[in-house]
DNA sequence: CTTTAATTCGTTCTGTTACCGAACTTATTA
DNA sequence: TAATAAGTTCGGTAACAGAACGAATTAAAG
């Protein structure tokens, strides 16, 4: 018996798809090389993507010595997805290609009515996008939608989820399903933010990541040994939950939570107004503090001191590599270079925090990620137990490009 | 090209042994129905199984219609390995066969010298084990040892680990594997917690699963997707850093860790203290509530509401479908009961909360789980990126009694 | 500037491995 | 004797490997 690992077609057929998705215009012969297979076996393969329509010749190699090599491109506008941003304010909606481009992206109020009428707004704006784009509806494969809550995979409903109305109550993902044609997944924001800092931002080539959303409200995304986590019922990340900040044995802490009333835009807005008697809105305790507001800058300290305590606690759970921060609040550079001042005072090892380099559009982006991880899974994937795919890094200019 | 996956002989061996593994004696008929392989690959597989000594031939099945059918069964001492509780006070050494049967099981108080006089300690207990069972060294094949601390893998050290003398400065990995002759692994104690309750104890079935083990100090060990969550740098879970109990930003907390400090031995001996003036035990704590002392009652009261936002700060971060208590704390009925009451005043959705079943052991039996997982891997498997094998849920009662 | 050597690309051809499936034999019970 | 299940034999086939070889290109030698 020989100890040398053969695998089917099918998982050859997955790597020399990753290699020619990652590596450009490549050779046949470069993808053996790469891949370890047998320049025959590539052959082989590649044959069979062409006759699919999947890759295509584009070019030769000159310049070295030996015989000039065909290379071999992705046929990118084979598949297309669709990547959903869905806030309790607005909808953002793009359309990916296969070289995870990304192409139309609009951004529209949300539909206040909730429920059917958000599902037909959001379909509406992807088929306006696609058509704009001369994109043929049968080249759109999956919708990936972000949601502000706990979707849960049995019904299809989004649970813990009170910024929009009537999903807790309808199957959304049969819902998208009827009015797309086509196969939706959902999945929480945050999570997604993350996967987008993973694939394009801060986190690339980190395999465990926690990002913090911190804005109306706060969550967390966590991903471990690249996977994400998403805990027993989809509810891992509700960090307005952890018991610090206020009184997490309040009435009150139950309802909204206690870190979440300590940390959100809520709690900032009440701390200003008990220190200052002023009642102002978070951007204006941000302005004030700039122009040197005593209260405005005891607020942002204040705020930031029981941040750190949410990531120290996020450390001392799952002690990833990297914390990054988001949302309307996360995101600003005062938050910032205060959480990396106090963190060190209780916290006894290092942990890495930045602020996330995708800004807001890092959940459609981690949205892009999971359809195009997804899509290339199930076209040339085997039903690995790790089905895991590597995106290629180059696209990011490509993309900051075609958004303006 | 044919849809059907077709996957290398070594895949199809692994399900076979798995097959083998789980259904303890059983027709080559019977694989073939259970594993969905023909019953040719499966009688091809079975006698190079046979031939290489890791299966044979036991008995025939009788009192059906049709032919008798001839049953396999694993070769049980085919290979042994080593699983290791190391912990402050005291050491504890296993040997397990490979139908996960714990054969010899000794205790003995840990080397105080530390360092290599621990290595070598276990490495005699081991081995006086082994031949008291008359098992040939040359049969055991790996060695899993459980440390309280964070083992780097890359230099083979063990950190934040200050009740093991020496081991963080030393390749306590090579250390281990040149005295044993054989390969050695090395992983936190609650995360071999986990692993053990999650084969044979509370957490069977549970794929997100979270142990909390209180003591001397705290720990938690956490398992997303099946999978164990390391961190960054092995120190997920250094629960007794988590900002909450006392004051996180004071200089002790940054030394002990702010939850350890309100929540392990110390802290509830020093609240004891403080209600009533007098220094005593953590077990006489205990019996003194029984006795109805109200200081008692209290501090186990107070235990159990900072216990409860710890496992609120795990829940909301990783949302496990149950969280185990572990530790000599932490498995107190007294302390149960107190828990149940008090979570749900703090956290919205429910946390099912229970205590370890297999007690003090359930680390050796997690040590012998990741073994025997590691060792099936390296025997049967594939190096799939997912090498998880499942163990056979039967052997707990075999265990209990070889173990008297 | 030609010739030759070195180098790389890609194909053809010939295995080998790891499977499947049908047909057939064997053994058992009702 | 019929029904049924276990196991083998035989003949495929897909998915690879590997060696040999021709084809194309550049660098170096003459």
């Amino acid at each position: 018996m020989s100890d040398s690992l053969r695998i089917s077609r099918k998982f050859s057929q997955r790597s020399v798809m990753e290699a020619i998705v990652q590596g450009g215009p490549i050779s046949r012969a470069s993808i053996a090389k790469q891949t370890g297979l047998s320049k025959q076996t590539i052959s082989e393969i590649v044959r069979a993507l062409e006759v699919e329509g999947w890759v295509k010749e584009t070019g030769r190699t000159s310049g070295h010595v030996g015989r000039t090599a065909v290379t071999y491109e992705l046929v990118y506008d084979a598949a297309y997805i669709v990547a959903v941003d869905l806030g309790g304010t607005k909808v953002r909606v793009a359309i990916t290609d296969l070289a995870c481009q990304i192409f139309a992206e609009d951004t529209e109020p949300t539909d206040p009515r909730g429920g059917q009428y958000i599902v037909d707004q959001i379909v509406k704006l992807a088929f306006q996008a696609a058509s704009r784009q001369r994109i043929a509806r049968k080249k759109i494969r999956l919708a990936v939608v972000g949601v502000p809550g706990a979707p849960d995979a049995q019904t299809g409903r989004v649970l813990l989820a009170p910024n929009i109305a009537g999903f807790d109550k309808m199957d959304v993902v049969a819902a998208f399903e009827r009015a797309f044609g086509f196969d939706a997944m959902l999945e929480n924001d945050v999570n997604l933010a993350v996967l987008g800092e993973n694939w394009l931002g801060q986190g690339q080539g980190i395999d465990n990541l926690a990002y913090v959303a911190l804005g109306t409200g706060v969550g967390s995304g966590l991903m471990v040994g690249g996977q994400l986590v998403r805990g027993a019922i989809n509810a891992a990340g509700e960090l307005g939950f952890l018991p610090l900040g206020a009184d997490p044995f309040e009435a009150e802490s139950l309802r909204t939570g206690a870190f979440e009333r300590a940390v959100a835009s809520h709690g900032m807005a009440d701390r200003y107004a008990a220190l200052s008697g002023r009642v102002i809105s978070v951007p204006a305790i941000f302005e004030n503090a700039q122009n040197g507001d005593e209260a405005a800058l005891a607020v942002l300290d204040e705020t930031a001191r029981y941040l750190v305590r949410g990531i120290g606690a996020i450390a001392a759970i799952a002690n990833p590599e990297k914390v990054i921060l988001g949302g309307s609040i996360g995101l600003r550079p005062e938050i910032l270079e205060r959480v990396k001042a106090f963190l060190p005072q209780c916290f006894p090892y290092p942990v890495n925090v930045e602020t996330g380099e995708l800004g807001s559009r890092a959940a459609i982006i981690g949205a892009a990620a999971i359809g195009l991880g997804q899509l290339h899974n199930t076209l040339f994937g085997v039903d690995a137990p790790d089905g895991r795919i590597s995106l290629p890094r180059a696209s990011m200019t490509a993309l900051q490009e075609a958004v303006r």
